[in-house]
DNA sequence: TCAAAAGTGTTCTTATTACACCCATGG
DNA sequence: CCATGGGTGTAATAAGAACACTTTTGA
């Protein structure tokens, strides 16, 4: 049985290469109060107006490494963003047109940074916050829940909220990414005083303007502190 | 540009299923005193009479977590191991028989508790210490590293050991596999305070016997306390 | 009697937790 | 003058790091 399996495979290797190969990009932002997600509207069938994570199939010249990158800047207009691989998806019938293996990557952005348009085959781009997320196409609710639950271990191991927060951010700010990301309150005094032992953050002159309330001064992420404290890794405990 | 790219990909998606799926299982097993992994010599090409890690390709009609299973079992003989996923590989050139991206697979096993044999168009199957490993097939070094990495990481945030020694061991056998892991010698007494503060250990009454030194106690897990502690994760500082 | 590994506690330092009030601004 | 969020310190507890000598066995 298990001989006759390797036997026939071997006969007849070309019955394997059947298959298509797919990427699927989770990008994460925060607008300085909710953690968002980009999702698109899909312009065609199959899942026909459904929202959906952006992905797409890699061709079978391109390194799936490539083809995150490729397919997210086709379908949303987003750019040079660096992706990380979460996990790879493969239920037999988890695509209706046939085989199509998917492996998701991650990524966060600032969303004030970047600028999203909608391309062929996409009705619309936007950022919807992770707690309000509804049915997916696919098996997208399944692959997001995998990459929010890969940010939230991230999150305690090493700093985060460069790639999230704009150049200049007050402490309650970067809070309130942790906060959203762990889905927990947080102590104000030890989140301040834990962030800033670390060094990796730098107190400007500079306060907030027109709020309605004491002006919160603003910091800047140190790039060097914070790229050491990265490869460190650290414990963030609650 | 782009637009081109997703329109002809439209016209004709056949196009796109041309691609094989593979799984690679990257076991690790420990022997007392030494960290090992589960390799076949190849017995056909390409790659003959490599080293490599046990995979195959995976069929169409079926998941490539159960795949990853399949295969170990034909291609070693064992049976009924817990796999979990670690990463996929999928730059264009790494088969030589055409496009096929693959997905490492490990998991952690008992080496007296098994018992492997070769399979058809397998030589070998052996047990290699990871710090002796050579050049093997396809770009299986890189999927080697990319799992002791994944493994290193792990075996700070939740205990191991119950998966790798036998049912009666020593604290030192236990300090062993956590040095060989961590790559780092371990200070005696805080680990053994670290280890047995946590409840995951019982004390037998009984001995190691015909060592040439002071028998060392014996001690078995505690099912319920390690599951605990699995769940909840802990932090294992040296 | 020697070699080899087992076994055992204390001190110091550092990190984590819990907790409450005054401050500056816009409306 | 009120509502809103900003900003600050201390004490108690827990966890981690460093470190050396005695014990038991087989050869």
């Amino acid at each position: 049985m298990q001989l006759q399996s390797i036997k026939s495979q071997q006969a007849n290797v070309k019955e394997f290469f059947k298959m298509a190969f797919s990427v699927d990009c989770v990008i994460f932002g925060f607008d300085g109060n909710e953690l968002k997600i980009l999702l698109i509207k899909r312009g065609e069938e199959p899942f026909f107006e459904f929202w959906a994570l952006p992905g797409n199939l890699v061709y079978l010249d391109e390194n799936i490494d490539d083809a995150a990158g490729r397919v997210l800047t086709e379908l949303t207009g987003l750019d040079n963003v660096y992706l990380e691989q979460v996990e790879t998806f493969g239920d037999v019938g988890r695509h209706p047109l046939g085989r199509v293996v998917t492996t998701a990557y991650y990524s966060l952005v600032n969303i004030d940074d970047v600028h999203v348009h909608p391309h062929s085959h996409v009705e619309k781009v936007g950022w919807v916050p992770v707690s309000k997320v509804k049915q997916l196409a696919f098996d997208h609710n399944k692959i997001l829940d995998a990459c929010f639950g890969k940010l939230k271990k991230m999150v305690r191991g090493r700093p985060i909220g460069f790639e999230l927060l704009p150049p200049k951010f007050t402490l309650s700010e970067l809070q309130r990414l942790y906060e959203s990301i762990l889905e927990q309150e947080l102590d104000k005094r030890n989140f301040r005083k834990k962030m800033l032992s670390m060094n990796i953050l730098i107190e400007l002159d500079e306060y907030q303007e027109g709020v309605a309330h004491r002006p919160a001064r603003l910091y800047k992420f140190d790039e060097i502190g914070y790229e050491r404290i990265v490869q460190e890794g650290f414990s963030f405990a609650v």
